[in-house]
RNA sequence: GCCGUUGUAGCUUAGCUGGUAGAGCACUCGGCUGUUAACCGAGCGGUCGUCGGUUCGAAUCCGACCAGCGGCGCCA
């Protein structure tokens, strides 16, 4: 048994070999078939003719379809009219089953193939998605372990908000009403207090009612968050992270990128340190830039947009007015108006892909910011009680997986940058 | 939640001011010993999103509803 890209080789050149796999295309050109052969390493052109198998057996393989799965035993040669320059000419086969008109053939419309998803993994186009994908989760985690982190497991059924305004999911819980965790930051702040340096890629759930090309209900949250450190050291952290994670799908899925279309070059470029801008300052460029912004004004989807038109790697802002901010981001001791946190914007029009920042760590500060915030400290006893035991300060932040995955893949839409999407309008497949 | 937009064969679509619904792909059959989203010929396939209205006559005009997509707000 060989698998595709094994067999893509000289060294294979007149021996047999035992493929499987897929049937990518197939046509007929006289009493010659040519079945191109999919499998998850890649493709390759198979002939089937007169000449090594029986007229029956010919006439079989060339009536199969697309989509039907099959094993063939034949000999490789090299040619360059082959789609990736290597032919398997079939002596032996066996298939295990022969498809009906598979349902995504070419000029494919976005709804269809939301509701074919199941079955448009399989493209070429998904197939690197996939594994784009694949090599980013496996780099934030390993990026964490290389630097002395541990990967921990919050709950993800929760009996409080973490952020006031975000709505939730409801979910039944024997008798009682929980909800979904849509953020999993209070809990990765118990764990520091035994592991120091922590981190979790778990899901979080909004169930806000967004109709955009940036949003999903149900997303893949990666989080940390680090004991003793501040605001500053946080965004170091977290620019060699996106550093590595980029460079890691470059050295591993260049060949998906191209087929994604993403230009290499861009991402080349994605090198650490990168850009810190104080929202003060941030508002004055905006002003200079004729963005109708004020100091005080939150940033929209339209204003990161045009921001970032002026920047070709992600930007930190920073320092944001206490007022745009939930309760427990730190303020700074400079400046109490203003608090020691941070936004990631991605390039290209993508936006905001982390939040993050120091967290307040003194107790009564905490509890007079959630007093500021009409929430009642007794649905967070908990989360204060870290401040009554050992207190120190610390930073966090969160990232969002799949908006990550979707700016460095440059994807039309998030949707196209996750298997099975869900957002307010859909659920299956 | 607000605003916008789209809905014709399994898929992608043409159909302009109302007059018997047309094509490409897929699939089936046939032709071609080197195809590259092959090509050539034939066949199969449609309650024009749903319901109602106007009209001699509606895919086309009007209304309501349903579904998808996009934008805003909110956020990662």
């Amino acid at each position: 048994m060989h698998s595709i890209a094994e067999v893509l080789n000289k060294d294979y050149i007149g021996k047999d070999v035992t493929l499987h796999g897929w049937i990518y295309r197939i046509r007929t050109s006289g009493k010659l078939t040519f079945i191109i052969l999919r499998d998850s390493t890649g493709l390759i052109q198979l002939l089937s003719s007169t000449k090594s198998l029986t007229p029956e057996q010919h006439r079989e393989l060339s009536g199969l379809t697309v989509e039907s799965s099959l094993e063939v035993t034949g000999t490789v040669r090299e040619d360059t009219r082959a789609i990736t320059g290597f032919e398997v000419e079939i002596h032996s086969y066996r298939i295990f089953q022969r498809n009906e008109s598979f349902p995504i053939s070419r000029d494919l419309g976005e709804e269809f193939l939301l509701d074919n998803r199941h079955l448009w993994i399989r493209s070429r186009e998904f197939t690197a998605v996939l594994k784009v994908r694949s090599t980013i989760f496996k780099a934030f985690a390993d990026f964490y372990y290389n630097n002395g982190f541990y990967q921990v497991q919050p709950p993800i059924m929760v009996s409080t908000a973490t952020e006031g305004g975000s709505t939730l999911f409801k979910v039944p819980f024997f008798g009682e009403e929980v909800s979904l965790s849509q953020s999993s930051q209070f809990y990765l702040e118990t764990f520091i207090f035994s592991l120091e340096k922590v981190f979790t890629i778990s899901p979080s759930f909004r169930a806000e009612k967004s109709r955009t090309r940036r949003h999903l209900t149900e997303y893949w949250h990666a989080e940390a968050e680090v004991a003793w450190i501040g605001n500053e050291e946080m965004m170091k952290i977290e620019e060699r992270m996106i550093e590595y994670i980029v460079s890691e799908v470059i050295r591993h899925n260049e060949e998906d990128l191209k087929i994604l279309g993403r230009d290499i070059e861009f991402l080349r470029n994605i090198r650490a340190p990168f850009q810190r801008i104080r929202y003060a300052d941030l508002m004055k460029m905006a002003q200079e830039w004729g963005l109708p912004l004020k100091y005080g004004d939150d940033l929209g989807a339209d204003e990161e947009r045009e921001i970032m038109v002026h920047f070709d790697k992600p930007v930190f802002v920073t320092h944001f007015p206490k007022s745009l901010k939930t309760f427990y981001h730190m303020p700074d001791p400079e400046n109490p108006d203003e608090i020691l946190c941070h936004d990631l914007l991605a390039p290209e029009g993508y936006g905001e892909i982390i939040g993050g920042g120091e967290r307040i760590w003194d107790l009564k500060q905490l509890e007079q910011r959630m007093a500021e915030s009409n929430l009642d400290p007794k649905d967070y006893y908990w989360y204060l009680d870290l401040r009554k035991y050992g207190s120190i300060p610390h930073s966090g932040f969160g990232l969002g997986m799949d908006r990550l995955a979707w700016w460095i893949m440059k994807q039309e839409t998030i949707r196209d940058a996750i298997p099975y999407p869900r957002t307010i309008r859909r659920i299956k497949p």
